[in-house]
Order: C-alpha cells, then sequence, then structure tokens
DNA sequence: GTCCGTGCAAATGGTTTGCACGACC
DNA sequence: GGTCGTGCAAACCATTTGCACGGAC
C-alpha cells in the first residue's frame, strides 16, 4: 500500500502531539485519542461539531465539554489553529497550528491554506507604520470557492 | 474656532449617513441619531457597551437592543464596518466601514488603521492560488502597542 | 490508590426576538 | 392616523463550569 504525502505528515503530527500530550503529564485517554486522531485526519478544518459526531461513532457516550476540553489542551500545547468566527462557527486546523491565510467559501464554508509568500513584508509593513509588535495574524480571505462558482 | 481634518470628515461622514437613511425610508428617531453620532465621532473603535454608554447619558432609557438594532441597519447600508471577535469583544468602525488591516494590542485592545499598500497585491494572490474569487476580508495583526511596549 | 478526565446538567453572556406602547412621518 | 422604532423581558445557543463517578497511571 502506498502512502501519500499528507498521510504521512498526518503520522508524524499525531506522534508529534502524543509525544507533548505525555511530556507535559496530561494522560492519554482513548477519547482523547480519538479527538485528536480526527482533528489530525484530514485537510477540513472541521468544526466542534464535525469532530464531536466522529468521535461518537467510536465512543457513543462522549459529549461535547470533553471535546471542548481536549481542544482546549491543544491549544495550550499550540498544536491546534483555532480559527473563530463571531457566528459561533468555529473551524479547527490541527495540520498548521501556526497562522497562516485562509481562503474562505461564503457559500459552502470550505477553506483553503495556500502558500503566500508576502505575508512577512505585510506584518513588517504593520510594524514600522503603527509601532506595534505584531506576534501573530489572522488573514481571512472571503469569497467563492470554484465549485460554488460554478454552481451559481 | 479651527476644525481638524478628523472632525471635518466627521460631518462628512455624519451627512453622508443620514442622507442613505432618509433615501431608503428608515425614520430618523433620536435615538439613532445618537448612535450614529457615536459611532461616527472618534477613532477609537467602540464596542457595543461603549456606544450604549455614551447614549444612555442622552437617552437614559435606551436599551442594548436598539443599539444592536441601530447597528445592524448601518451594516445594511455598508456604513460601518463590523470586527467581530469569538469571544464576543465585537467592535465597530463608523469612519472607514470597507475591509482594511487592523493592529490590535493584545493587552489594551487599542486598534489601529494604518495605510497599507500591498493588501492588493496579497488578495491578488490568494486569487491565483486558490481559485476563489475574493470579494472582501479581514486581516488583523495582534501584538503590543506602543504604550503597552513601554508599561512592560 | 490517587488524582485526573469524562459526561451529564446547569450556568454563562453577548446577541436576538416577541410584543405592546409611543413617536416619526 | 398608520406604521415603524423603542425598550423591556424572555429566548437563544455555543461554550464553560460544577460535580460525582470511573479510569489512567
Amino acid at each position: 500500500m502506498t502512502r501519500s504525502k499528507t498521510e504521512i505528515r498526518a503520522e508524524d503530527r499525531l506522534s508529534r502531539i502524543l509525544t507533548k500530550v505525555k511530556e507535559r503529564d496530561f494522560r492519554l485517554t482513548p477519547q482523547r485519542l480519538a479527538i485528536i486522531r480526527t482533528l489530525v485526519a484530514g485537510t477540513d478544518h472541521p468544526s466542534v461539531d464535525d469532530v464531536y459526531r466522529e468521535v461518537r461513532e467510536q465512543f457513543p457516550t462522549t459529549s461535547p465539554a470533553t471535546v471542548y476540553k481536549t481542544i482546549a489542551l491543544l491549544k495550550e500545547l499550540n498544536e491546534v489553529l483555532e480559527l473563530g468566527f463571531p457566528d459561533g462557527s468555529n473551524r479547527y486546523d490541527g495540520n498548521r497550528p501556526y497562522p497562516h491565510p485562509h481562503a474562505i467559501c461564503t457559500k459552502c464554508r470550505k477553506i483553503m491554506d495556500p502558500e503566500i509568500s508576502s505575508v512577512d513584508e505585510l506584518s513588517e509593513e504593520m510594524k514600522q507604520k503603527t509601532g506595534y509588535t505584531i506576534s501573530f495574524h489572522r488573514l481571512d480571505f472571503f469569497g467563492l470557492c470554484p465549485e460554488c462558482q460554478r454552481k451559481t
């Protein structure tokens, strides 16, 4: 069986996170493992409810509270990026837990993570013109994804 | 009495908005006028509660609901920019109601609006690399403002 | 065996909604 | 005078918290 690059990367991500969890003396429960697996599995920026429904297939008694708590743990470990939206439709990136630009479809809510070259320059320009010490950012671009453009 | 550029601009903003309100056959109540005045008055990106407390000095019976409804009206008229944050600490920009980058102090929450040259190029790069049709954006840079840097 | 994590239920808090009175036009 | 806006209170809903049981170590 051949493996794609993303699958291999996902496994690296998983073991990296599990190591961190153990190092910090957090317990590795089956529920936590399932939640972390789900967050690292795809490139689809799941919501809390997405993760909850996925994990509940393995652990039918799992509660949303546990998902929230595990995500809070991963945030503390800097191993998940939270994309909070003011309407409460929050999404999570378990693959690239550092700030980076997102393209967000206003219709189907699909999120993409392109590699963008000029982010550092923009950050530097902000620093110069405001005097702020920029430590992180949030860059969202909204519009229609290719698929939703076709359907219109 | 001399007037600064920002004062003159604020008056232009006000009359522009009032014209739009009347054109669309919305009623110009004293409460609405006070709320709109507060939103275009300063450059300090007030919260709903900031506006509420300010307006309540003139109209002690004003309720938060009225402030929310008026802000919703202004959003529909594209005359206020909402900076929603997932923790509920939403802020409003009545001076530049179009998307633009913000520098946000993580300590005192002060927000600045520098003129940034390379936004259009970044937007274009996103469009090229994702195939999305970018129609608006949200660009936030977080760090310490000059004042909070000194206090640290 | 200890203590942390889970899962249920209740609390939280900014925002929205329903409704009756009052005011803009 | 008709209808929209106001203001009060209740509803809303994702998330957080309290607590007792059960499981990781």
